[in-house]
DNA sequence: GCGGCTCTGTGACGGCCATCACAGCGGTTA
DNA sequence: TAACCGCTGTGATGGCCGTCACAGAGCCGC
């Protein structure tokens, strides 16, 4: 694990193309400054867990490389992932604005590195900015978007098969289409798709087996083809 | 159906203990002023519309009494109903923030008075005043924590009877307890709670016919007791 | 290369629950 | 009062899929 806080991080961070990204980019200039006094940059291995269900909030992280999964989990240890964080977003959002505990555990599941800023810190920059207060608002507002298509998907099918075939449409839409393909990359094992979906490892892998079967899609490593979209709506549609 | 926009009604909305509840509470006087300014009265019917799921959003509507469903549907025609939202309560505030479209779809259930902001008029205003701004995001991060909590019923439970289960120790959080007793009034219909927590109809019945055998709760017309919390809790810790 | 690990693939079994079908039941309308 | 309509209650049936069990496959560190 590289040193958090150490010289170079927070160099690399200060020139993180992401570090004002959706959020705070196009604020003018006193708040930009005030914003880089409070924040702190700081690196996290793989498995590291960023902040835990339940926790009182200390913070927001804004993320500038790596991925961190967002999940909830029961009491009898299954747990459901709502969604991996890419670059940019920024997490801990509404349990930090509200002061309700964290609503979800972040565990990094590729090397990251992330701004932190403490709740008082934050809420106080809001009070002085109210610009950035609307920002984040808007940011809320987009978190509660997904948070609903991830719920449609979950609630409104009505077969493991239509969940899947739902999580995959929706990953496509976040990609660019090629000649009738969309070509991506899923580092989620099918135990993380079972998680996502509400469904079990293995049915995941045979519906894997079967929609590849139908030419759906193509799997090759860590590389996913979709080759026919429509294929995938006539599941959800039925 | 009341003339919207009667005079009556109008007053009777200014006078309402709502309008400013959560969202807009101890603002500076100048702040309510302005948003009284900007704010018209309605009156809903019963099975009225305030908003559709995919229309591009008109405004927010602040709830002054009433019950309004929030649901979404697939194109098959089921639904899946979010929530019921009650007094006090700010609906279409995502949507109107991020300028997507509404992700919901708004159903009075029960007639309602509503203040309507228009989205222009509230963007405005809400840049004017940086405080109602971060006020906005407060109601967001509640709003979010609750589709959470949803979430976490329908997408955590392995049977039936957990998410019923967990439906109703959901509702008992909202109201007191009496003597290991919690009484409440439930206004939905089996066909509305199965949509709610992602089940059929009949399975709701049986279910309740289950939960009544067990003395874990009793049904009087519309009133509900819960009078075994820790049997519901068995249930879903199963 | 070898043991140990995680991930994927596959068969058998059984239970839950969605679906269909229909029967009472209370309230509302004509 | 009868007809109607939406809600609730209940039986029969079948299929999906969760679970268990195990086998191969890829990937690491030693």
């Amino acid at each position: 694990m590289r040193a958090p806080y150490g010289l170079e991080i927070i160099e690399s961070c200060l020139s993180c193309p992401h570090r004002e990204d959706r959020l705070f980019c196009n604020l003018p200039p006193p708040a930009v400054q005030k914003l880089a006094a409070i924040t702190s940059a700081a690196a996290y291995p793989k498995g590291a867990t960023l902040f835990v269900e339940g926790q009182s909030p200390r913070g927001v992280f804004i993320l500038c490389s790596g991925k961190v999964k967002l999940s909830t989990s029961s009491a009898d240890g299954k747990s459901l992932i709502l969604r991996i964080s890419e670059p940019g977003e920024v997490l801990g959002l509404p349990a930090t604005v509200t002061g309700k505990s964290y609503e979800l555990t972040a565990d990094v599941i590729e090397p990251t590195q992330a701004n932190f800023i403490s709740r008082t810190d934050f809420l106080l920059f809001l009070r002085e900015h109210g610009e950035a207060a609307l920002r984040v608002a808007q940011q809320l507002g987009e978190t509660y978007h997904l948070a609903i298509a991830e719920m449609r998907t979950i609630g409104l099918s009505r077969s493991a098969a239509e969940k899947l075939a739902r999580f995959l449409l929706d990953l496509c839409a976040n990609h660019d289409e090629e000649k009738g393909e969309v070509k991506l990359t899923l580092t989620l094992t099918h135990e993380e798709i079972a998680q996502m979906i509400g469904a079990s490892r293995e049915t995941v892998t045979r519906l894997f087996a079967d929609f590849k079967k139908k030419h759906f899609l193509q799997v090759k490593g860590s590389t996913l083809i979709i080759k026919n979209k429509a294929g995938l709506e006539s599941v959800v549609d039925a």
